[in-house]
DNA sequence: CGGTGGACCTGCTGGC
DNA sequence: TGCCAGCAGGTCCACC
């Protein structure tokens, strides 16, 4: 669900709220999400104050006193919230933290794609499964050129190195399909077919779309919300995605969905090449 | 080695 | 109305 402008909207809304704060208790409701959930390391945050919140591509970092570092991914369909702690429970709560104040952050995630652990700070982002990303592309140090170095030697589809997280981190379907549009290329282009140009001009693409959607609060197609459960509004300013037989808003074709690398994929015949 | 396709899960939607 | 197929924002692993 959540790509890279969900969790930094995430992180934004819950860096205030959180950071100071004490856990005071830690529930676990599920064995696994996408891996088990370690009782002992959660449990073991009891006490701890948040200090702050970063993220690296899609993974969420919660660094807390005492050198620990709580990491969360969203997967598809996982939502974090900041809520009273005295709500009920709700279905697929499977991890929530009472804090000081009388609130509990909890983590749902019907589909339990997610992840949960705990880490030491120290060596958080060396580790697996955080030490193989790629690029941050907002970091200010990205570029097209990125792109056009890790495209040598290979053959894929285009879209399917915007997705390769190890090459740039935190782009999913939905920008990987709005960049491609902006770019004008289309998704199953291969390559080693994109000039110097075009690689420069969807790096460009690339971060315009992911800074407006980080603006606009992300985009909620079902689940997602920030920390404070708003959802997000960049989904009407979707030119592509999901979005098949509709007119494209350049050239007035229709846009078209085809399945690439097992991903549903949006484009325009007209305007993407 | 790189690339694709399936597996992992639940829930929603649309067609019959 | 009810049922079932297909699809969903992600990642990993087996296989060619």
């Amino acid at each position: 669900m959540p790509e890279l402008p969900e969790v930094e909207v995430l992180r934004r809304s819950l860096e205030p709220r959180l950071s100071g704060r004490r856990i005071e208790r830690v529930a676990i409701h599920v064995r696994a999400l996408r891996a088990p959930l370690a009782r002992r390391p959660l449990g073991a945050l009891a006490g701890r104050r948040f200090l702050h919140l970063d993220r690296r591509g899609k993974y969420l970092l919660a660094a807390l006193e005492g050198e620990r570092t709580l990491v969360v991914h969203l997967g598809m369909s996982g939502r974090l919230t900041l809520v009273p702690a005295a709500l009920p429970r709700e279905p697929h709560e499977h991890l929530a933290l009472f804090l000081d104040g009388g609130e509990r952050l909890r983590l749902r995630d019907p589909r339990r794609f997610g992840l949960a652990f705990v880490r030491p700070t120290a060596g958080v982002l060396a580790a697996p499964p955080l030490a193989h990303l790629g690029i941050e592309p907002l970091g200010g140090a990205f570029s097209g050129d990125d792109l056009a170095r890790a495209a040598r030697g290979r053959r894929c589809p285009v879209k399917s190195l915007l997705l390769d997280a190890g090459v740039v981190a935190g782009i999913g379907n939905i920008y990987a399909c709005e960049a491609l549009f902006r770019a004008g290329l289309r998704p199953d282009r291969p390559v080693d077919r994109i000039s110097r140009p075009r690689w420069r001009r969807l790096g460009e693409t690339v971060i315009a779309v992911l800074e407006e959607a980080i603006a606009a609060g992300g985009t909620t197609i079902q689940d997602y919300t920030d920390g404070a459960g708003r959802e997000g509004l960049f989904r009407v300013a979707l030119a592509v995605y999901g979005r098949d037989g509709e007119p494209c808003p350049r050239c007035g074709r229709a846009i078209r969905r085809v399945v690439l690398a097992g991903r549903g994929t949006w484009y325009c015949p007209g305007c993407q090449r």
